[in-house]
DNA sequence: AAAGGATGCAACCGCATTTAC
DNA sequence: GGTAAATGCGGTTGCATCCTT
């Protein structure tokens, strides 16, 4: 069995990594699973501060003028059209979007109604700013699995993709930010001198990949890794184990508490994330290093897919604990 | 104070993937 | 197994607001 990765283009990345990874995830990441039917029980409080925000009028616009002729409605939803939307939604739930207009009496497509309910009505949406430690997700996130937005959301409750691609777009990917400087902010340390977002030199990308590569390469620095990013992790003990042997311990439990992905061990994923350039974590350990550099706080979902001989979780807590175990190709 | 540029973000679009028949 | 419909996703657009000059 192969745990295979994939290095994405280098040259999409925010900031210079040489060994960028994807994951070969399934495509049904577990925020359709679970994200969007967890919060049902708070849809009153949610609707009751969304009344006190004034509702889906603060962000109302005009609709876009050259859709006037047309009929279907495009550009700003209405409070009203939003009250239809939800009242049908809570009624009959949040499937059959195309057939949802005509029944629930809204002049616009299903696709619109979709995007409207999932962005912005359905429960549990957050509101309000990023917060740094959702900052710090958003940025580890990013670094290992790129552009891949719902799955980053998944890992951020009451925040969508397109929120945290907007946020992205707006505010991170402007920043000059390394791993480093992620670390040393978390670390309370001031901030980098790095500049206003000139070029990288050659050292500094340097530093950069030593910061993503496997665990296996910084046991004889782990006493680097800074404690705040450890405190962030609530559960995150242990970390990386840092016996004078160099021994790497494992926690299971740990990874098993990452939750933006399904693991799904061995097949191979023909999408977008590129399937040149394969490489081949040979240990549970190299996967479970590259799960650390982005693991944060402790929330937790339990959904994941195990494939292919992985079929529980405690064979692969068993392997895991194997620091000699190596993942075969298939 | 006004004009123009920059920014933030909701919404749209097209394509890919999954599901239902 | 094949096909159409439904759904999901990421990139892009366009408008309101903020900021700068």
């Amino acid at each position: 069995m192969q745990l295979g990765l994939h290095l994405s283009s280098l040259n999409s990345l925010p900031y210079c990594c040489p060994l960028h990874l994807h994951f070969l995830w399934s495509a049904h990441a577990h925020t359709d699973q679970g994200g969007r039917r967890e919060g049902d029980q708070h849809w009153e409080l949610e609707m009751v501060k969304k009344a006190e925000r004034g509702g889906a009028a603060v962000v109302a616009r005009p609709a876009v003028s050259r859709n006037k002729l047309e009929k279907v409605n495009k550009g700003a939803w209405t409070a009203e059209e939003d009250q239809k939307l939800v009242d049908y939604v809570r009624v009959h739930g949040d499937r059959k979007w195309r057939a949802l207009p005509t029944k629930a009496g809204l002049n616009r497509c299903g696709k619109s109604c979709r995007l409207r309910w999932l962005n912005y009505l359905r429960p549990g949406i957050k509101r309000g700013n990023i917060s740094e430690q959702e900052e710090d997700m958003i940025i580890r996130l990013h670094n290992l699995i790129g552009n891949r937005w719902s799955l980053i959301a998944g890992r951020l409750p009451g925040r969508t993709d397109n929120e945290i691609k907007n946020y992205w777009n707006s505010h991170l990917s402007k920043k000059p930010l390394t791993i480093s400087d992620l670390n040393d902010k978390l670390n309370g340390k001031s901030e980098s001198t790095g500049g206003d977002g000139g070029s990288r030199s050659d050292a500094e990308t340097e530093t950069i990949s030593d910061d993503i590569l496997p665990v296996g390469d910084q046991t004889e620095r782990s006493e680097g890794q800074p404690q705040a990013f450890k405190d962030s992790q609530q559960q995150a003990e242990p970390w990386i184990g840092e016996e004078a042997s160099g021994e790497i311990t494992l926690d299971i439990d740990e990874l098993f508490n990452f939750p933006a992905f399904d693991f799904d061990l061995g097949r191979d994923h023909s999408g977008s994330c590129g399937e040149q350039d394969a490489v081949t974590v040979t240990t549970c350990q190299d996967l479970w290093a590259s799960l650390m550099q982005t693991s944060c706080d402790g929330d937790s979902f339990d959904h994941y897919q195990l494939q292919q001989g992985f079929s529980d979780l405690d064979e692969l807590g068993r392997l895991m604990d194997d620091p000699d175990y190596v993942v075969c190709p298939p």
